[in-house]
DNA sequence: GTATTACCTAGGAAAATACTGGGTAAATCC
DNA sequence: GGATTTACCCAGTATTTTCCTAGGTAATAC
């Protein structure tokens, strides 16, 4: 599985959000009950994309959250790696601890590596634009 | 992650033992020593590419495993789909319990489905024999 | 019959994932 | 200015998956 439910929920609630127009605000509630997505975990997603500004908050009765940009605006692959962390297909190709030590005389490395970079470029080349429009991907 | 240790130590296995010619048998020992791979989790890998018919066994001295067709016979595909179980990219594609309910109104279906699509071509489209051809993949 | 190998069943530690609880702060409405 | 509605924050927990271990049995070679 290369994208949890984290990532997957994202992508649903920023077509919702694209749906909705980028004029009102739409509550957390709404959007989870919508979505059927639990409403606390929801929660802790919209704090990350809100962060990241990703979408504008606002408090209060009226509030909720709202898109900042037109739909095209947003790769599906900048939405999952901020939700997900990572998109690498398998942890050896990764920076950090994860690292393979082996990875020098490793004879299936290149191919992680050309995986890794397809599926990049996969996410990158899609927008929530692409998605409103059925059928289309 | 779309790939565990499992199927990535499959791959190495399969790659060791098309190295190591298709006459002799290599000992599960063997194996594990030259990959660094934890003796025991390979046995219960190679007891799956056995029984899968992937590789040919034999017990006793002189015994161990070895491939049973040319390496340019085994496509990843195939051997990371015996061991993973299934290369879905996210869980609601897949059949049974974990399918999604609401697919059929789902924005973002079609999208997840194209990759899965995408990877399991690229997996069925590379053999242990590219591996061995160094950069190639 | 002893050494060497694969095969089998059962479990268990660690990590990641998915989710919950209980509060605080900001904005609106009356 | 108090009640309501919203986002925000911190902490914990149940579940699942992954990775690995323990301890045996069966087959083959010498």
């Amino acid at each position: 599985m290369i994208v949890s439910t984290k990532g997957r929920y994202a992508l649903r609630v920023m077509v919702h959000l694209a749906q909705q127009g980028q004029e009102d605000y739409v509550p957390l509630k709404e959007i989870a009950e919508n979505e059927h997505i639990s409403q606390k975990y929801l929660e802790s997603i919209m704090t990350v994309l809100s962060k990241a500004g990703f979408v504008d908050a606002l408090h209060g009765k009226g509030g909720g959250y709202r898109l900042n940009r037109s739909p095209d605006g947003y790769t599906i692959g900048a939405i999952l790696k901020l939700t997900e962390g990572s998109l690498a297909a398998v942890s050896c190709t990764s920076q950090g601890p994860a690292a393979c030590q082996r990875s020098q005389c490793c004879q299936t490395k290149p191919m992680w590596d050309k995986l890794d970079r397809m599926i990049d470029e996969f996410f990158e080349g899609i927008t929530i634009a692409d998605l409103l429009k059925e059928g289309q991907v």
